[in-house]
DNA sequence: TTATTATTTAACCATATGGTTAATAATTTA
DNA sequence: TAAATTATTAACCATATGGTTAAATAATAA
């Protein structure tokens, strides 16, 4: 595990940057997991998990204990918390961005000003729960 | 740049993993800059900093205009706004931590139940406003 | 005790990453 | 026009990442 801020958002976010990581993540979410369980979705090797766990420990967003032959994988959001703190403080430009089309919005169509989440789901299977 | 969010996830984590870009990143939330101003801090060469530049222009958080023989470069915060809204579904998980951490120091001493946030600031510059 | 099950470690491979120096391109200044 | 400035591209190198298969370790079941 990290101990400082920089280590920490080097590691949780490499963690994060990848799409199997972060579907044993979300599995996690749901509670406690075996190393086969967690496996079991994806079309890769016991072994390939196995890594991908020791990255998500790493970061410190996982912890497993051992209980008989069975290892008890379990999500630790910690991390994320530092993560999310990080990546607050660029939340006004984003902002900015969105009032600025409201406000344009606003001015072309005063009666049609609704903000739409635009949603790319094409080719998506990101945040399906299992 | 990147059309879906599981791609959009994937560069944006990758592109924070790494505490240059990081930087670079809070060096452009105070404005507009050159590649030279951008890399002056660095202990790196240029074509090191311009190759960091490609990272953050594939995740779409920076983009650059041509103006004489200068690029200036300037921060996108839209794609950490998708990742914050990904790692936001496990706020849940850290806040539940923290409010059982609170409700242990309540049982185990009522007078005395105040949340530090422990600072580990050793050997850390992460944050640092130029 | 011998299998079986759960998981990791070891050895290997291809590709990605982050750095270097040298060369090139484009623009401005002298 | 020649020189200087800004930045990229090319070619290279070491290390990291994500995968594989085979072997090893540990615990339960037969």
């Amino acid at each position: 595990m990290v101990n400082n801020l920089t280590e920490t958002l080097n590691f949780t976010f490499a963690a994060l940057a990848d799409p199997t990581r972060r579907a044993i993540l979300e599995r996690l979410s749901f509670g406690d997991s075996s190393v086969t369980e967690l496996a079991a979705p994806f079309d890769v090797s016991l072994p390939a998990i196995s890594k991908q766990l020791r990255v998500l420990e790493r970061a410190g967003l996982l912890t497993q204990e051992k209980d008989g032959r069975v290892r008890r994988c379990r999500l630790e959001a910690q991390p994320m918390k530092e993560a999310v703190e990080w990546i607050a403080q660029y939340q006004k430009f984003w902002e900015d961005k969105l009032e600025s089309l409201a406000n344009f919005l606003e001015n072309v169509s005063p009666e049609d000003s609704t903000l739409q989440e635009q949603d790319s789901a094409e080719n998506d299977s990101e945040g399906m729960k299992p």
